[in-house]
DNA sequence: ATTACAGTTGAACAATTGTTCAACTGTAAT
DNA sequence: ATTACAGTTGAACAATTGTTCAACTGTAAT
């Protein structure tokens, strides 16, 4: 309806194209889901973090490994990696005193080739 | 007592195991590459250009139906299509008074496409 | 028991980022 | 010319975020 659109309380927009509104709103996925679009993505979208991926996409690795690979302090990898742990991006298991991290989801390295292939594009 | 424990480089990291750091360092993009990678995740990363993209996806619209639609101001939406924009993708076009989006290029709704896939199952 | 190593964690800090506000531009109609 | 509208832009602010630092945990070897 567009009730949901037109509320001008505190919005200061004014509808142009109502008709066009009203079938984009409901093609749209719900809110929740694009929350978690943007929250998957936000992940990708820092440099450390998508080079730890590209590393894992190889092959697996200790965090003292990444941490070499990268030039950076194991505890900046640790934090990055609890991230990328929490959003069920990579797994680890213990391996001595190494804890080795791979990849959780093989999902992952499409989505990190499809952006690979439309950077290559333009 | 001034006994030199410090000696190491600026990096702590030690190598664990050298054969596989250089099997991955060799098969991974250049540092340029991931970084544009990282670039583009970020600007899919928010969830107000997420839900523009989502929008833009099923119809073009201006600037004045976007505001509408996610319940935003003009202003803050304006910035956001500004990034949208300088990154390609999306692109614009006047239509009289107003400024039409839409975007810039059929790859945007695949990799959008397959982040939901891969949100829609698990 | 003690030591060394691989990794984690919370607090603190600096850097980045998204939204608001106010002033502005460009187009169309009066 | 003036007015209204659709949109843009820079500065300012608050919120978020990445890295460092220091203290900590767990495992293996002495």
């Amino acid at each position: 309806m567009a009730e949901d659109i037109k509320k001008e309380s505190e919005c200061e927009a004014r509808i142009v194209h109502l008709d066009r509104l009203e079938a984009v709103q409901s093609k749209m996925p719900d809110e929740d889901t694009l929350l978690n679009v943007a929250e998957l993505f936000k992940v990708f979208g820092d440099s450390t973090r998508t080079r730890i991926l590209s590393a894992l996409s190889i092959e697996e690795l200790c965090v003292c490994d990444i941490s070499a690979l990268l030039n950076m302090s194991m505890s900046a990898v640790s934090h990055q990696l609890r991230i990328l742990r929490q959003t069920k991006i990579v797994k680890s298991r213990r391996e001595g005193k190494e804890i080795v991290y791979s990849l959780d989801d093989e999902h992952i390295s499409e989505l990190y080739k499809v952006a690979l292939e439309h950077l290559g594009e333009e």
